[in-house]
DNA sequence: GTACATTTGTGCGTATGTATG
DNA sequence: TCATACATACGCACAAATGTA
């Protein structure tokens, strides 16, 4: 209801603000399951691939993930495993190579903390079940 | 040409392949403007959607940065910030709201890293310009 | 400033395939 | 088998951004 067309602000992006309006408000729980593509169409008056955008764009937040066949849920937080590296080590952040992805099992929209220490391998960790501290 | 559409992979896919290929092989060389989306429909006998989905997926990889208007560029390796945190802290990543890209002026496809330390307020630094190192 | 060509952005329609239960 | 839901891919049209003549 709150979607006007006219707006400056696209269509889609309109939709994704109102279903991550839902999310935050906890209208949507995490585990939840959106409204499916065709409720969206019929409910907003928008066509398909407006609501694929929308639904898009949260995914590549990292809000949300989609099952084909089955829909798309809200993600919860994930538990986080505390990795302690030690003082020499850098850290730095990237998305993920498609292999880094199926290997570690992220959702779209997830990036990886990479840890790198001088004379060893890079270590490659999923972000969003992956805490840093520092340890001697 | 070395696209079949009957492959067990997308047809999106295989395209952002190939640009990836040669972003790899430094035949696109950071900086270099990528083709078209006119000429890759035409050069590879696919439709617009299929040259537009090639080219967002290499997006969202922060492989390249799109200007509306011009075109996609291949990303440079960004001069990166080294920032030194104490041992107390906690790293993390994720990616960024709407707001923050804005603010940190991050393009598509950037991670944030998330720096706590208890009693302080979260330090949010850009992922493709940022590198953590500890400090005593 | 205006007009134009180029390029990407948005939005709609249609059809068919794949995944799930 | 069947219904539902998402994925891929094509087509079209018009808008907005950019740079240039």
């Amino acid at each position: 209801v709150t979607i006007d067309p006219r707006s400056y602000e696209p269509t889609y992006v309109q939709l994704a603000g109102l279903i991550r309006a839902a999310i935050e408000r906890g209208n949507l729980a995490p585990g939840a399951l959106l409204p499916s593509e065709a409720s969206l169409v019929q409910e907003h008056g928008v066509s398909r691939e407006t609501a694929r955008r929308a639904i898009a764009l949260l995914r590549n937040e990292g809000r949300i993930v989609t099952r084909p066949g089955r829909g798309s849920y809200v993600r919860g937080v994930t538990d986080t495993d505390v990795v302690y590296v030690s003082r020499e080590v850098q850290v730095a952040t990237r998305m993920p190579s498609a292999h880094e992805r199926q290997q570690l099992e992220l959702p779209e929209g997830t990036p990886v903390l990479v840890v790198s220490r001088p004379g060893h391998e890079e270590q490659v960790l999923p972000g969003d079940r992956t805490i840093i501290e520092f340890q001697d």
